[in-house]
DNA sequence: TTTATTGTTGAGTT
DNA sequence: AAACTCAACAATAA
């Protein structure tokens, strides 16, 4: 599942291959793919060039030359590829571009979930609201302390759905919330406003610490991620607790657990993560 | 055959 | 207003 951290791989592998790739052609064999009509989006996007590639949370920003900017969300298993000359459609091709070198880039997505919408730059959360709505990225920078003790101290709500919710901090899914609360030891169900600000100075650095590591290891693949090249990532083999319930916790031992917490699949330790309350 | 899975949105309820 | 639940989307695997 494309987390801040894959995208973010996706990113700098488009980045790296078509920058300055001119699209001559759009073939789109599943019109659902795109937001709002399908030759309105063509007609925006022949004959202009990629000049750059930017990410904002889980959203990808296809920068064009003609002042358009491509948004992408790759949902649950969107994937794009860059395929020489002559290459065959993939089974769950939904959209083609053609190049002006005779290369194309694919985007497939088995679950067809993902979608893309073209925008004026600079005007993208006009068709794409949730953009204006992201909160902080988790970096240094950009995620402060004072935000963070702010908002989760003025909600009451269980930290494992606030830590999801792309409006408070932009980026993390069920993978890295997981492995986050478990480094800080705090319970998934713990409500926000009964973290005290130590705790949430170090959830925060682990926040941080976890999604520079997982873009450094090139993501995780667990399911079916990959990059633009067709490699997995490497970050699932440094993983502490998703996908390891019924395995002893790395740190005592205790037998990790997996409940539902908000209708969301949520590995722990029962022994380190204490409830509170 | 049913259920779980995953990110996000939207409807409806407390 | 805030937070919750549930459904929907689509495909796959157990």
């Amino acid at each position: 599942m494309p987390e801040l951290p894959e995208v973010e791989t996706v990113r700098r592998g488009l980045a790296a291959l078509i920058t300055g790739a001119k699209i001559t052609d759009v073939d789109v064999p599943y019109p659902k793919v795109i937001n709002g009509d399908v030759p309105d989006f063509v007609a925006q996007v022949k004959g202009a060039t990629f000049k750059h590639f930017d990410r904002r949370g889980k959203y990808l920003l296809f920068r064009l030359d003609n002042g358009k900017t491509i948004v992408s969300h790759l949902r649950m298993e969107g994937q794009y590829s860059v395929e020489p000359a002559g290459a065959d459609w993939h089974k769950h091709s939904e959209i083609i571009f053609h190049l002006a070198d005779e290369r194309t880039l694919m985007y497939n997505d088995t679950r067809r979930f993902g979608r893309m919408t073209i925008a004026t730059t600079g005007e993208e959360a006009k068709v794409v609201p949730t953009l204006a709505k992201l909160g902080p990225e988790p970096t240094e920078a950009d995620l402060k302390l004072d935000y963070m003790v702010e908002i989760f101290h003025k909600s009451h709500r269980m930290v494992k759905p606030f830590l999801l919710d792309q409006t408070k901090i932009a980026g993390l899914g069920n993978i890295y919330t997981d492995e986050v609360l478990w480094q800080t030891k705090i319970h998934p169900k713990t409500l926000t406003d009964d973290l005290s600000e130590a705790q949430l100075a170090e959830l925060r650095e682990n926040i941080i610490e976890e999604i520079k590591k997982a873009i450094a290891g090139h993501g995780t693949t667990v399911h079916s991620f990959s990059n633009v090249f067709g490699q997995v990532g490497q970050f699932q083999n440094q993983l502490d607790v998703y996908g390891r319930a019924g395995k002893p916790c790395l740190r005592c031992e205790t037998t990790l657990e997996k409940i539902k917490v908000a209708q969301r699949g949520t590995t722990f330790c029962p022994h380190c993560q204490v409830e509170v309350r």
